[in-house]
DNA sequence: GATTTGCCTTGATATAGATCAAATACATGC
DNA sequence: GCATGTATTTGATCTATATCAAGGCAAATC
């Protein structure tokens, strides 16, 4: 496991259609006054697929949100074991006001680019203006919700559950969602290799490659290519994958 | 799984020494000036060990935070399985602002007195003082952080590492930690019975209680009685439940 | 076009933990 | 002390998932 340096800070300028930053602790409106301080203190960076981000226990002294691509937070074992323990989709927050080191490693496994910010400017703009500290606060207890979710996934769910589990959680998070048709036939754009859902999900990646396979014999998915799925039937995955009708999946 | 009715609030006046609430979002200082203000819309209730505090679904119109006893959040599946989410100990806050009905059982593990805000007044207490909100992230930040080494937990230790695990988590919040002597013995009490702990590790009592007696057989904990286990050397633990020297548990 | 490389799939086998079933300990009330 | 019920331990067996080991496929490189 050797340490890849994290690309150099690019100071890019993705223009957002609606929001520049796209970050939802931030700019409830993209006319907000402290957006103008925000300015000063923000930059971008961008990653490449595979590249680690912050490796746990390293100094950090930012925060960021996901600008675009995808982000996982994970946790190693001694002995190597891997758990991912957060998975970051565009608009998502990482870091924490107030600690100085990074408590997970940080990879993006898509291109990425983050929008950062310096920590203890961004935790003056925290003191001095409330509706970001209660934005903040809003989006991480929908992230206590989701890793309680996900704490019943690892915890008791068989692997063919976990596997529909994971499916329909991107699925509902995935702009492609709009794709649904009137008969609930949706496309997802599956944005992790098997190794990763392994990680997520608890599993080995055989498991889940086996899975995928019998979900795809039983006709709940159909695989068009690696990184592309089709749910004809997105109530019976949501069947599968053990849930309530709706219940959970708070985020 | 038939409900049985909380008990009606009951207005107890308990009184800790150094905090009337022992509400660490609520008060920093005993002498705060909007405890003045929170006085008026708190309330005591009690339960009796076993007793439910709401049924996930349920309208949920209070938040709270455990004075004394010891609470659980769980989850559900329409099977019957089930997985702890939540271990709450004393000072420990329960409840989400901006959420009308509760997403989890809650459940006293053991006799519970909780002190209770009314939720409207508590989000307006919470909006025109900034400080409160900023304590609340802060918890909220904690238990995100203990929920993720959870998930480590459950999905890639065994169940030789989950018991020490969580043998080690409740020592570390146990007040009776203070107990350790120079050897570093330690003497718990544990307040969660053979099932609480199976659903809190994602496994079968029947699991739990074999691997206890492992652990026992091998010298890494002595049960006293049921509840109460000694720790002849809490690096040993340590080191069975896969941890890094001290990384993680940053409850 | 051939070769390498990185995923992914599939098969054979092993095993940790689940499940089913008693037996034992422990508390509570009589 | 004895009866009753609940929690726990222990045993025998089963099974879902891990592990070990080939192969296959498609994109990237030569």
């Amino acid at each position: 496991m050797q340490k890849t340096q994290p690309a150099p800070p690019k100071f890019l300028h993705v223009q957002c259609s609606d929001c520049p930053i796209r970050h939802r602790a931030v700019c409830a409106r993209c006319d907000d006054s402290e957006l103008q301080r925000l300015e000063d203190i923000k930059y971008y960076r961008s990653f490449e697929a595979g590249q680690t981000v912050v490796w746990s226990g390293d100094p950090m002294d930012f925060v960021a949100s996901v600008v675009s691509g995808i982000a996982t937070l994970t946790q190693t074992m001694e002995d190597g074991r891997r758990q991912m323990v957060g998975l970051l989709l565009p608009s998502d927050f990482v870091g924490r006001p107030g600690r100085e080191t990074a408590a997970y490693d940080v990879t993006a496994t898509t291109d990425l680019v983050m929008c950062c910010f310096r920590k203890k400017p961004f935790e003056d703009v925290m003191i001095s203006t409330p509706h970001v500290g209660q934005r903040l606060l809003e989006m991480t207890l929908d992230e206590l919700d989701a890793a309680r979710e996900w704490m019943l996934l690892l915890g008791r769910k068989t692997a063919r559950e976990k596997i529909a589990s994971l499916i329909a959680i991107i699925a509902r998070r995935d702009a492609s969602l709009k794709l649904m048709t009137a008969e609930g036939r949706v496309t997802v754009d599956m944005p992790l290799t098997r190794e990763a859902m392994s990680e997520y999900l608890g599993l080995t990646l055989e498991t889940v490659s086996r899975q995928m396979s019998a979900l795809r014999r039983d006709g709940v998915i159909e695989i068009q290519s690696k990184r592309h799925i089709i749910i004809p039937d997105f109530d019976r995955l949501v069947e599968e994958a053990g849930d309530d009708a709706d219940g959970g999946f708070l985020v």
